[in-house]
RNA sequence: GCUCGUGUAGUGUAGUGGUCCAUCAUGAAGCCCUCUCGAGGCUUCGACCCGGGUUCAAAUCCCGGCACGAGCACCA
């Protein structure tokens, strides 16, 4: 399918933007936002500013170490480094600059109403005493915002639309407010910050955006920054909405709430495989091409949507299951022994890929007549051990039937014990963890390769080569 | 309360007046093939929120409901 056109795109001329806060890395929710921007760009030749939007560090702290990590998500999922990266926290002065020059015009003024004040007169549509006074006077409240003599919450700059507008949330939005709280990139330097509206809207220009796309929530932003455009005498870029996300499997992507759990101990990190973000994800081994096949296949719309993360996973076997050798992993391994009776050949050649995509051939040694199967496989006495051949199977004794295909039973997977080696599959589930022990073929097992466990699903090496245990991670059926 | 947005199969999506007894993907069921419960192939299931109106003709336009969601933060 793809995506739509851009309204008044022209080649080469498109320059969108993605501006997450740096307060963790780039979650499942983000790469919407990367992945259409992203792609978009490379549709008309266009470019992508990366925005660190770090213009808050007293509710949602900026990590120093997630400009970085975000930069690294972002470049894993696109396969490709932003054409332009700015941190708002290192553009102040042009902020600071721009709300002083509102005041100047008399199209802002710092308003010392109290929130919960200023929002009953906003409801009546009411003007607040702070709106009357002269750009002189609000110069000089100005400078006591920015020297540090007006305390946080004291006052804040808004800016000066009209009190009789039909929505409410536009009525003398809030642009810039006070936050003596210590910043992690430029610790102390600024005593006045400004909220995203302003900030957002600036930027946007500064950086020639021609293009906004943002979720549906941001729809009164885009209103309140058109307000400031015309004031400024801009053009208000193209904006485009998507709507809201969610994951059934992982509910909604909380930044913060991920943050404190982590904190909490509840998760062992961000890249946790229980959570949503795109380190945990791509740690699992999803692709991150068919992650973005994903998201355009979503497109661009503005309903609500929920989906299961089965078609995520659907996408990604498409993506990677031609390169995915096939290994063997019997969970909750019996132990049997093939009778005296029965003959044995000392070695067996599988395929790395059924279909051989992947070339040359797995060797197994079956010189030790001892095999491990699964507990639940042999509930039935007549089994066929997969590429191998029929067997009986007598009390913990195993008996060769024939090593062509004789009739319909059921085919199982196997390993003899001179292939087999302890493994442990972690499986997240929902806010659980599963560990599933069992044994593994012990063929050419390589660290961060995804094989597919035959009759049991993908899932990541995670151990070292030479490794006794072999950790494993699950990714999915 | 005010403002805004969205409503097509279980889940997503295509479709902007006739070519739609509605597309594709995913899902479920079944079959074929394959020495995997994987991959591939095939079949089946299943939807235009409701009510009016305009029109020869409406998923598509208009009006009215209803449902869901969002904004009204000194968060992004």
């Amino acid at each position: 399918m793809g995506l739509k056109e851009l309204p008044n795109a022209e080649k080469g001329k498109v320059v969108l933007r993605f501006a997450p806060n740096p307060n963790g890395p780039l979650t499942l929710g983000h790469a919407r936002g990367v992945t259409i921007n992203s792609e978009y760009s490379k549709l008309y030749e266009g470019k992508v500013v990366l925005r660190f939007d770090d213009t808050d560090s007293k509710v949602k702290p900026p990590i120093k170490e997630a400009y970085g990590w975000i930069e690294s998500d972002y470049e894993w999922l696109t396969g490709k480094k932003p054409d332009i990266i700015v941190k708002a926290s290192e553009r102040m002065d042009i902020y600071l600059e721009y709300a002083e020059k509102l005041l100047r015009d008399d199209f802002g003024y710092v308003c010392k109403c109290s929130a919960e004040k200023f929002k009953k007169l906003r409801d009546d549509s009411k003007e607040c005493p702070c709106r009357s006074k002269s750009p002189l006077e609000n110069l000089s409240h100005w400078k006591l915002m920015n020297d540090g003599t007006f305390d946080e919450g004291d006052a804040v700059v808004r800016v000066k639309t009209s009190m009789d507008l039909p929505n409410p949330a536009l009525r003398d939005w809030p642009a810039l407010r006070i936050q003596h709280s210590e910043h992690p990139m430029v610790g102390n330097k600024y005593k006045v910050w400004p909220l995203l509206d302003f900030q957002s809207a600036i930027e946007d220009y500064e950086q020639g955006v021609t293009h906004i796309i943002r979720g549906k929530d941001l729809m009164d932003s885009t209103r309140k920054q058109t307000l400031l455009y015309a004031h400024f005498g801009w053009d208000y870029p193209e904006t485009l909405y998507w709507g809201r996300v969610k994951i059934h499997e992982f509910g909604s992507f909380s930044t913060s709430g991920m943050r404190k759990d982590i904190e909490n101990k509840k998760f062992t990190g961000w890249d946790d495989p229980r959570l949503p973000t795109l380190r945990a994800l791509r740690r699992r081994g999803f692709d991150s091409d068919a992650m973005r096949d994903f998201w355009i296949d979503l497109g661009l719309t503005q309903k609500d949507i929920s989906v299961s993360l089965q078609t995520i996973e659907a996408f990604n076997s498409s993506k990677i299951d031609e390169r995915c050798e096939r290994r063997a992993f019997v969970r909750n391994p019996e132990l049997l022994k093939f009778d005296n009776s029965s003959e044995l050949i000392t070695s067996l050649s599988i395929k790395r890929h059924p279909m051989g995509q992947i070339e040359g051939e797995r060797i197994w040694d079956l010189n030790d007549k001892r095999i491990y199967l699964e507990k639940n496989d042999i509930k039935e006495t007549k089994i066929r051990l997969k590429d191998f051949a029929d067997i009986r199977i007598l009390d913990d004794m195993v008996q060769l039937e024939s090593y062509e295909r004789s009739d319909k039973r059921k085919i199982v997977h196997w390993l003899p014990v001179s292939m087999a080696k302890n493994s442990i599959l972690t499986i997240p589930k929902g806010d659980e963890i599963i560990i599933q022990k069992g044994m593994i073929e012990d063929f050419e097992l390589k660290k961060g390769d995804i094989v597919q466990l035959e009759r049991v699903g993908y899932a990541i090496i995670e151990s070292e080569n030479n490794s006794s245990i072999i950790k494993l991670l699950w990714l999915h059926g």
